[in-house]
RNA sequence: GUGACUGUAGCUCAACGGCAGAGCGUCGCCCUGUGGAGGCGAAUGUUGCGGGUUCAAAUCCCGUCAGUCACCCCA
């Protein structure tokens, strides 16, 4: 490579089939959304920084695009979709029709470490009702994100479903304090990647929690069975705390709502260790898992009462979630689940030379004013052998020869390029055919 | 952000201190109005970039940029 420009670590061109993948997904997940009574919304790329300040996480903090612009002002590229979403929301307040459901497909950036599946710049396809505390709305996501991976053709995925208000409940049960509930919660994300001993080591180590809470807590999510076993033995284990009981409570009514429409079981599961790293979540929480791969989490979702109310003073609770399209694009294409034909151009006029260029022009214009999808061929003197070569390249199924012949009868040869057939044709004719 | 590994022709890779190569692809011709198969021929490049060591650097050293992996974290 000879260039000395290079694009920035982390961001990514995409070329005619990269774009169509992802314009395929994107659609799948609009379709999916608006049929579930979503309406689109769009927000700003660049933010008033204090939107995400204090709402993510000290992690996510380092994580920012900040910096000052021209006018001295703090600003941010768009950390997060939905954040930015509870600013439009809490701005336009009064003009908005709630409950508010809203979808958005956008570009987010974070400065994180690149590596395959992960970038600076990523697309978030969020969906969100605002404006209702129903954990109904949430399982209702949970069944319309299912049914977006599906559409999408996958099979082997499962929703990772949890609620900060049980894990909240099992920090006061082991006797941490508030402060260390999200750091807590990090490890605890952790425990089918390293195991419990690990997990252990790391909550005394690095966390700085006391073993005996340590244990405690570690002890409380050796509990295992399927979901409803599990609802169970945690309910038994947890009964005197509230908090706790809550959050399995409100579980309870979303494998509820699941059970009412017959969804099938091996979409999803109580998994009680998940808890997502973004801090602003305040009860139940879920991820989508491709489990085969290694590519882990597509979607990141849950429940968020309070960030809205932190904008205008008001309470507006809200739940939603955020699928990452690069990652499912890495997976569809690693699985070869779509065929992409980059190719959208439907027939090559050719061109046999200088004296027949206008026939050719004539030919592509008809084509083009019937909405057909028209090359004409871009170099005037190439021969038919190099045209045809072209067309067989770039994928494109038919081709107009047009020479002296066939302008003395007005009329055109039409090559099937796939199976190689040639029909003297008349221009409606070539019109009918290359339509259907 | 931390650590490890990698970077050579369009692609996959070889050469591992001594003239930068192969396969595939590309281009041309065989084929003056017909692509895919075949035959013959040609071109590939500041070895990511910048510096250093050396008579000599793709090769060793330093820096930098990019990619992959593991952390961190996460879509």
């Amino acid at each position: 490579m000879s260039t000395k420009i290079q694009k920035l670590a982390g961001f990514r061109d995409y070329f005619a089939e990269d774009v169509k993948i992802r314009e395929y997904v994107i659609n799948v997940f609009k379709k999916v959304f608006e049929k579930y009574g979503y309406e689109p919304l769009e927000t700003p790329a660049l933010e008033p920084s204090s939107i995400f300040v204090g709402e993510l996480g000290d992690e996510a903090e380092k994580l920012f695009y900040r910096f000052k612009d021209q006018g001295g002002r703090d600003v941010m590229l768009k950390y997060d979709v939905m954040t930015s979403m509870c600013r439009a929301v809490a701005e336009n307040i009064n003009k908005i029709t709630f409950p508010y459901k809203r979808y958005q497909i956008q570009s987010v950036w974070r400065s994180e470490k690149p590596q395959r599946g992960r970038f600076r710049e990523f697309t978030q396809c969020d969906a969100d009702t605002i404006g209702s505390p129903d954990v109904n709305c949430d399982a209702e996501f949970i069944q319309m994100g299912i049914e977006a991976l599906k559409n999408l053709g996958f099979q082997d995925f499962r929703a990772n479903i949890n609620n900060r208000k049980l894990m909240n409940g099992i920090i006061q049960f082991a006797g941490a304090s508030i402060k260390e509930f999200i750091p807590i919660c990090i490890s605890i994300d952790k425990l089918p990647k390293i195991g419990k001993e690990k997990v252990k080591k790391e909550l005394i180590e690095k966390r700085g929690i006391k073993a005996e809470i340590a244990e405690k807590i570690l002890e409380i999510f050796s509990l295992s069975g399927n979901t409803d076993e599990l609802l169970f033995k945690f309910k038994k284990q947890l009964k005197n705390i509230p908090i706790a009981i809550e959050g399995l409570n409100e579980l309870e009514t979303i494998f509820n709502y699941f059970a009412a429409v017959g969804l099938e079981t091996k979409y999803f599961q109580f998994t009680p260790y998940i808890a997502r790293g973004l801090a602003y979540y305040t009860g139940p929480v879920w991820e989508f898992e491709i489990i085969e791969g290694d590519i882990g989490s597509v979607a990141g979702c849950g429940r968020y009462d309070d960030i809205i109310g932190k904008f205008i003073g008001k309470s507006v609770p809200a739940t939603g979630g955020s699928f990452g399209i690069e990652r499912l694009v890495e997976v569809i294409k690693q699985r070869k689940m779509i065929q992409t034909s980059s190719n959208i151009v439907k027939i090559l006029v050719s061109i046999f030379n200088i004296d027949f260029f206008n026939n050719s022009l004539k030919i592509a214009d008809q084509l083009r004013k019937n909405n057909i999808s028209t090359i004409l061929y871009p170099v005037i003197n190439d021969k038919l052998n190099k045209q045809l070569k072209y067309a067989d390249r770039k994928g494109i199924p038919y081709v107009v020869i047009i020479g002296p012949e066939e302008v003395a009868k007005n009329v055109v040869k039409l090559k099937n390029m796939k199976t190689g057939e040639q029909k003297t044709l008349s221009i409606e004719e070539t019109i009918e055919t290359v339509k259907t």
